[in-house]
DNA sequence: TGTACATCAGTGAACGCGCGTTCACTGATGTAC
DNA sequence: TGTACATCAGTGAACGCGCGTTCACTGATGTAC
């Protein structure tokens, strides 16, 4: 069989790449696959090759693309130092830099761009959306879990646990980064973003 | 002059309410003119003797329904008792009956589904956007005060006054929306409605 | 009070364009001999 | 080692469709007389 099985999977990947990187800038919707194919250095018609609609590239980008950023926000320094790891991962998250996209190191997350576009999409892509999601979830409630423990102040707000903490993050850091992104006012955005960091490591107790 | 002032001004409207409900519930780029006129009991070309361009019906959908949805939030309810109207909101913001589109006494929030495509949009929407979202975080920063002042306790996040958990609650309820109706597990959404609760309440000081 | 008229909100056909997808093809490649 | 071949990744023209917008029109209306 001609062309070997790793050029096919790097052409993939490639396309995949591209896509990321258009849907979280323009959109699901905002992109077409001329403009991902041409961004991967393609031409149109052999993106059927690779996948079986544009839907399913959504769906490949979110579970892969997203989850791939994941596991090198977990291999990134700070392992074996949760707070200082959570404590870097709201900084960086809620920075100018990743709000203009203007840093390749802290990979932009779709969690925050494509939120409203993957719940109108089919079951498949809401689904991986739903398992990244969970998964982050989990690394971050791993990160918090620690100093709960070691934090026994008794606390304010009832039980509010790791796992609960870590999706209140969440939820805080997506939707800080969104608005942040969609406010018109240079100050008002920077205010935004520093505020959910406050927010951030208040639910946090970092 | 045939036709009344007020004539005119009362189909704007409904265009205006046919948009907002439909951007809101399919996207700005998910929803055709055709079908706004439609669903406003009007055809196609009708549409530009009331506005621009689509974009420019966004603009006015951005601006007009979200504040007047803004208003009645304001006059709703315990005006007097900041800190049981904060809490309401909270929950009633956050609830399976909003992320579901079920009810129509708490009006559907476009800061979650819209976010994201307003920041791709052109300067009037953004600046549009960027007013209604200025508002919205002094209502709630003014519902915030009190309370701030009275629990004098010290605290524990350095300072962190109404205004700054005002804009931290803004992005928290519309990431954690957002977040509940992308994902597709019914466990999981409700966890996130939850999760976010705890966290606004503990932002909020309620 | 009744009629002729000018206005302009609303109609619906038409436009050019970009979209997602299909398809007949081409040509670079790994394999069999 | 060299050649013939079958494979299939990638090409590019073509498709039907829905989009945002334009435009000549129509007909319901308030006003002037």
């Amino acid at each position: 069989m001609p062309w070997t099985e790793a050029h096919k999977a790097e052409t993939r990947t490639r396309i995949l790449d591209a896509a990321g990187r258009l849907f979280r800038r323009d959109g699901f919707k905002g992109v077409g696959i001329d403009k991902v194919m041409a961004e991967a250095g393609l031409t149109r018609g052999g993106f059927y090759a690779h996948f079986a609609s544009k839907e399913d590239l959504l769906r490949a980008v979110v579970s892969e693309v997203v989850f791939a950023d994941l596991i090198r926000m977990h291999e990134r320094g700070g392992k074996n130092d949760p707070p200082r790891w959570l404590a870097a991962t709201i900084d960086g998250y809620l920075s100018e830099a990743h709000r203009d996209r203007t840093i390749t190191g802290f990979s932009d997350c779709p969690m925050a761009a494509l939120a409203a576009e993957v719940s109108r999409a089919g079951p498949e892509v809401r689904s991986a959306y739903t398992e990244v999601a969970r998964d982050l979830m989990g690394a971050i409630a791993g990160r918090i879990e620690p100093q709960l423990a070691e934090g026994a102040e008794g606390s304010g707000a009832g039980d509010f646990d790791a796992w609960e903490r870590a999706i209140a993050l969440v939820a805080l850091l997506s939707g800080g980064l969104a608005l942040s992104r969609a406010v018109n006012d240079k100050a008002l955005s920077a205010a935004v973003l520093e505020a959910a960091r406050k927010g951030a490591k208040l639910i946090a107790r970092t």
